[in-house]
RNA sequence: GUAGAUGUAGCUCAGCUGGCAGAGCAUCAGAUUGUGGCUCUGAGGGCCGUGGGUUCAAGUCCCAUCAUCUACC
């Protein structure tokens, strides 16, 4: 099989390697493909899944319990972090790793996606985009440059480049004029990178628009960044078009390079992700639901809230493995849940994760024993979707 | 014992000079994809304390009665 093993080497002194991504191994009978990202802070497999902590903390958890079931990297975001606690107080911490006491790979969003979907009285100019922040209603503004040297204070693994993320559905001249400023603005966070050990990834807009997401990928290629990230969907397309943007996209993006599909994480865009050759996702859903009552299993979602637990003494799955599973009931869980125990959010936060995570474990088993489809397959029989897909 | 107030959904209460029984919370169910533990959506739920009366028509007006609360003796 085709084996690419190509280290970026950020360090222009020459230094330890930053950062590295290596494909292992690539099936046969799909375009999934195995592979390992190295940072200065670990090394972790993909493709992988990484749980969401906005603010600087994967909400109800502990960085230990994230490591012991197996997460390698989390994300966390330059907006939130900017207006709470800001930059400076984090710089001073000794970067967000100190900071939140989590010694695996960190990864920062931009702040781009949050400023259209949080903020408001938001206005977009070339040079960037002025919000009010959701919190005290103070004005900002975010450029490039600034998201960049906002990301370098923060000081996360994998920084992200500032981008603009557009509603679905939409105009095409309106795709096409934001698939460029993304590029421009692409250009100036390169360009505004001081920092040598961290990987700025480019990130693939185009909204569903087939043409404008190769032109997207046609623009950031040539920027040569060491990840390519696709933004801009899962904002409420159909499934369908998604996976048939990633049908064209996917094939054209470079193979040595890791590939990361933004905000998407029910267990079935996963598989469809993978299969197509995703190496990288992030999502709010698993804890975000898990908050809300409701637990990720392979039959699907578990409402704990519905009656139908009150007396319901088994584990969410008898077969999951994780510290919740082995040791409370539905009935408890959702006891928990009806008299609103923080309790609740936290172990289903923890069965969520453990979930996902662990679907990523096997699928990466199942892609090195070549038996992906099947695996596939199987999951989908027991596997009853709702809503979101899950 | 006397006087006053109050009885309307599981709970807290709206309901005008009589005209199809309402809200919030709770309950039941749905949504949630680069995170506000937020939020949104839908549903079920009533002998209007009880018994009489007036009226074409009473939760609403009148009488009686029961219950609860408060004050006084």
């Amino acid at each position: 099989m085709l084996c690419l093993s190509v280290i970026t080497r950020l360090c222009s002194r020459g230094e330890s390697i930053a950062f590295a991504y290596s494909v292992d191994y690539s099936s046969r009978e799909t375009a999934a493909r195995l592979g390992r990202v190295t940072t200065s802070h670990n090394s972790f497999a993909t493709p992988a899944f990484m749980p969401v902590g906005t603010q600087a903390t994967v909400k109800c958890l502990v960085g230990e319990e994230l490591e012991q079931m197996g997460a390698g990297i989390i994300l966390s975001n330059t907006y939130h972090l900017f207006l709470r606690p800001g930059e400076d107080i984090i710089s001073e911490a000794g970067g967000l790793h100190s900071f939140m006491h989590w010694d695996g790979s960190l990864l920062t969003d931009s702040g781009g996606f949050q400023v259209f979907s949080l903020a408001s009285r938001n206005r977009l100019t070339e040079q960037g985009a002025v919000f009010s922040s959701h919190i005290d209603g103070s004005t900002h503004e975010f450029t490039p440059e600034r998201s960049v040297q906002i990301q370098e204070k923060l000081g996360a693994d994998i920084i992200m480049a500032f981008d603009e993320c557009i509603p679905y559905p939409a105009e095409k001249e309106y795709i096409r004029s934001s698939v460029e400023r993304t590029t421009r603005w692409a250009r100036r966070c390169q360009e505004a990178q001081r920092r040598s050990d961290q990987a700025l990834f480019g990130i693939v807009q185009g909204g569903v628009d087939q043409e404008m997401r190769l032109l997207s990928l046609e623009q950031l290629v040539a920027l040569d960044f060491p990840g390519y990230a696709i933004g801009g969907l899962s904002v409420g397309e159909p499934k369908e078009m998604m996976y048939e943007v990633l049908d064209r996209l996917m094939p054209l993006m470079p193979r040595d390079k890791p590939r990361y599909l933004m905000g998407v994480g029910s267990p079935d865009c996963l598989l469809e992700g993978v299969m197509r050759g995703v190496d990288m996702f992030d999502c709010v859903l698993p804890t975000r639901i898990a908050r809300n009552g409701a637990a990720m299993t392979s039959k699907g979602r578990v409402v704990l809230r519905n009656a139908q637990y009150a007396r319901d003494f088994t584990p969410l799955d008898p077969e999951c493995t994780c510290s919740t599973c082995r040791n409370y009931s539905k009935a408890y869980l959702r006891h928990l849940f009806m008299s609103t125990e923080i309790l609740g959010p936290r172990l289903v936060t923890l069965h969520n994760l453990h979930f996902l995570l662990n679907l990523m474990e096997q699928i990466r088993q199942a892609i090195r024993e070549e038996r992906f489809l099947e695996f596939r397959q199987r999951f989908y029989t027991t596997y009853q979707a709702r809503g979101s897909g899950f």
